[in-house]
RNA sequence: GGGGAUAUGGUGAAGCGGUUAUCACAGCUCUCUGUGGCAGAGCGAUCACGAGUUCGAAUCUCGUUAUCCCCCCCA
């Protein structure tokens, strides 16, 4: 990392430039994106950075971490508390109410790539601020909906290059069944008390589910013997989540059962997945993650109407496909000609004449602030371009350019008319 | 909230009690005044910050800050 001079401005703890350099990798994956989801019928939207706290207090949960600890607010200069946002549906679900998309076919299924914020302990594939990209399918309860989300990340993720994951499922149930099985949990958690950490036994009364995510020792093993979701689930539950399942077995999509998998987020109900390597599973390894959430709309004020869907942590997919070596084609194409001006006069002229490169299809580059003909030629060597033209005094008197193969280094001089087209011809070679 | 590591020019490194603080690459400047895979010559760091030990500190000690990493939690 670069250190600072005293009074050198440091960006703000957390967060990260992308480089140019990096660049390459976020078009790749948001070509990707694109084609795949647009394919499957979804529409890209883009909702503000900034929603009032009170949206994603309802949505969320406030005793969930991301509540608790790690949300950004803010007050305005007239007292409304704004927080920038830690996720993405609770906005999207919003948007959706608030422009009236409810009168649209459904089911409205919606994509968007925008960053979140979290005000976590930065680390390896962890920002404050980070993209993200959601997915969701709302005004569909289908078993159906879920399969196509969950056949979808698995395919997105084979269509970045990465290999090597599992689908963790789980159904967490609904109102119906659920308060049946987490009545069930806290008998059981209540009588292995003494063995907890102290985050559990507060979970115990705020958030029994959550006991089953901790990953201290004591926590796991107790959790093992567990009564688990599955058996307390209703019929319509029961047999949602089997159809998942046979949507997958049918897809062939590798999937783990996974019986203590919650969410962090409170809004989910039913289906609940991860996508997790199947070896080096470390804790920030999970690529992307999600569920249904058929409450959330109307704790929102809408309607009664079921949603679905994901996201996906974008830093996290490049570090797996730089852990994986991954290729990733270079931005943009490769120069294949450079223009050497020399002197005042041909300077001026090198300007119109690099456009008409442009307008002619062909990628040209110049150096217009260097005037050694030496250093331009060094740099279109360094660029690896086929031609190098030279346009000086002489030449810009006489009407002609130089056009020098740099392979060869045998030149010819051309009239500054025909030199697009003699270059183009060229190139066709 | 708990723990570990690191902090030397733009980048990557060397130096581990006394050096004009070294090297490579990159950058910039000048020269050569029209020809590229090493042209020449220069420039650029008060060694994160603060205090202490010492005749003397980039090198030892303490503190601060920041970064990276792990736990927790999450994408």
């Amino acid at each position: 990392m670069p250190k600072l001079k005293s009074k050198q401005i440091q960006s703000v703890r957390g967060m990260h430039d992308i480089l140019p350099e990096e660049q390459k990798y976020w078009r790749y994956i948001q070509k990707k994106i694109e084609g795949l989801l647009e394919y499957y019928g979804f529409e890209r939207i883009s909702t503000p950075v900034l929603e009032s706290a009170d949206l994603f207090n309802r949505a969320v949960g406030e005793t969930s971490d991301i509540m608790a600890k790690e949300i950004y607010t803010l007050k305005t200069k007239g007292g409304d508390i704004l927080a920038l946002r830690p996720e993405a549906t609770a906005g999207l679900v919003r948007a959706y109410l608030e422009n009236g998309m409810n009168v649209r076919p459904h089911p409205v299924k919606l994509y968007c790539i925008d960053p979140m914020f979290r005000h976590d302990e930065p680390q390896a594939g962890r920002y404050r601020q980070f993209y993200q990209l959601d997915v969701e399918t709302i005004g569909d309860g289908s078993e159906a909906v879920d399969a196509e989300l969950i056949f979808m990340a698995y395919k997105l993720l084979e269509s970045f290059g990465l290999k090597g994951y599992d689908v963790h499922i789980n159904s967490i149930g609904d109102q119906n069944c659920r308060p049946a099985y987490i009545k069930a949990l806290k008998d059981y958690f209540r009588n292995r008390t003494k063995k907890l950490c102290n985050n559990c036994k507060n979970r115990l009364k705020e958030n029994v589910l959550r006991i089953l995510d901790c990953k201290e020792e004591d926590c796991k093993e107790s959790v093992k013997e567990a009564p688990q979701m599955m058996d307390f689930l209703d019929e319509a539950c029961r047999l949602h989540f089997k159809r998942v399942l046979e949507f997958l077995d049918e897809a062939e999509v590798p999937y783990i059962l996974d019986p203590y998998m919650v969410r962090g987020l409170d809004y989910y109900t039913r289906t609940v997945f991860e996508l997790i390597p199947t070896e080096n599973a470390g804790s920030q390894s999970t690529l992307l993650a999600g569920g249904r959430y058929d409450r959330l709309i109307e704790q929102l004020g809408g309607a009664k109407t079921p949603g679905s869907g994901w996201a996906m942590g974008i830093e996290r997919i490049i570090l797996a496909m730089k852990e994986q070596n991954v290729h990733v084609p270079e931005m943009g194409p490769k120069p294949k000609v450079f223009l050497v001006q020399l002197g005042e006069a041909p300077k001026r002229k090198a300007l119109p004449l690099f456009e008409s490169f442009r307008k002619a299809g062909i990628e040209a580059k110049s150096s217009l602030g260097r005037d050694s003909i030496k250093s331009q030629l060094r740099i279109a060597h360094r660029l690896g371009v086929r031609f190098a033209l030279i346009f000086g005094q002489k030449e810009a008197l006489d009407g002609t350019i130089i056009l020098r193969e740099m392979d060869t280094g045998v030149q010819e001089t051309i009239l500054l008319e025909r030199i697009v087209d003699e270059v183009k011809k060229r190139l066709k070679q």
